[in-house]
DNA sequence: CAATAATTTAACCAAAAAGTTAATCTTTTT
DNA sequence: AAAAAGATTAACTTTTTGGTTAAATTATTG
């Protein structure tokens, strides 16, 4: 399969978050910035530590507040970067020039690989929107995410194309949970379905590829 | 639709957290369960601060300590009672005698209305669990709970019934991740794609039911 | 009723965590 | 090279938070 292929060249792309590297090339602040990305992103804003965060920078706490004021600025610029990053990158998979259908199948592909790279990242933005729904308002604002037009975009064109009278955001919401939850549960699933066995699951999250294309297809068809 | 009138008729029963009464007959250390579950629920471990619970509860900081060591203490009853009770209630849908097929048409119904009425509920088990993972596999031991037999019990019946050939486990994947995410990500979903209207989300949650009883049977029966 | 036990409170303590500062080291500018 | 600006550190302060205690109050029991 070409698409296989692609997905393995690209791999590294998907990752939002940079693994910490030994070549000291990046400033200060971006190995700040880094840091406090995979902290936050592991732990959210309440469970993060500022020491914690220095320490994965492999620097002094003071140079936390130097550069970012306080906690609550650096987790903001995290976290908007997360956001408007994760939506971008969703919204460029839906940008090739095929059939609504066929969009929708690599759609479901790209997304399965996006998580698989960052697997923290949608709980982390559900909890942290949870947690202070106010920042969604203004991530909307100041970010160019628009995520709103993310998946009414092609699910308008699926609509059109294919007979099918359901309400396009019930097929939105069913997809996105089937994608995300096996990532958010993992932990659960893995123990109660899996025996913990962290390889059988890896396979069966790339399992779902086909399953989920297969299942939306059903439905959308009838 | 009789069933319909069974849900309002039990409506209550699937609440697992205790609204705050103004009734005063429960005792001190009820009070201060009740009020522990309200804030653990909202905040998780993490976020919940001893003194919101004594302010909820009403009463002095000092006796969460007096009833309960420590917040571990009191977190872990909290949660284990939770975790417990949530799953028994998701397996005493499957109690019933009736085809394997409609037992699965009645579990998503019970289950959109058990988490309607505990919409926080899966997604703080879930944060808790990736939180302190160990915490799963005493719950298991300890409490009668046996969560893996929840689905793989019906979803034999339903492999042996129907022809297909698909690892159950996706099934249920599937299955959990369209019945719990339009819970988890509410605020996300009702504002991008509900202009935050709260009375046609609270719509579309109950319109899910007929909605994925529909998905997962064309998936099932091909 | 008196004494004893259980409950409740206010005030306090210690540890953890965020945030600050002043002094030192490094780089850039003139 | 001297001065200035920028980066970094160790030590410190403040605030938050979990936890304690001793005294007061209430309930229980002999």
């Amino acid at each position: 399969m070409v698409h296989s292929i692609i997905c393995v060249l690209f791999a590294d792309i998907n990752r939002l978050v940079k693994p910490k590297s030994k070549s000291m090339d990046s400033s200060t602040e971006e190995k700040i910035y880094d840091a406090a990305r995979r902290i936050f992103i592991l732990k959210g804003m309440e469970g993060a530590r500022m020491q914690e965060i220095a320490d994965e920078a492999g620097m002094n706490k003071a140079l936390l507040h130097y550069y970012f004021r306080s906690k609550e600025n650096l987790f903001k610029a995290v976290f908007k970067d997360i956001f408007s990053k994760f939506f971008s990158r969703v919204r460029g998979t839906l940008n090739s020039n095929i059939t609504a259908k066929e969009k929708l199948m690599v759609f479901i592909d790209n997304y399965i690989d996006l998580i698989a790279a960052n697997p923290y990242v949608p709980q982390f933005i559900i909890n942290e929107i949870n947690r202070d729904p106010k920042m969604l308002k203004s991530m909307m604002l100041e970010s160019g995410a628009e995520p709103q037009m993310v998946l009414s975009m092609f699910l308008n064109e699926v609509q059109s194309n294919i007979s099918s009278k359901i309400d396009p955001r019930h097929i939105v919401v069913s997809l996105l949970g089937m994608l995300i939850f096996p990532f958010a549960g993992r932990p659960l699933l893995q123990m109660i379905y899996f025996n913990n066995d962290v390889e059988v699951y890896d396979r069966f999250l790339m399992e779902r590829k086909e399953i989920v294309k297969n299942m939306i297809l059903k439905f959308i068809e009838g």
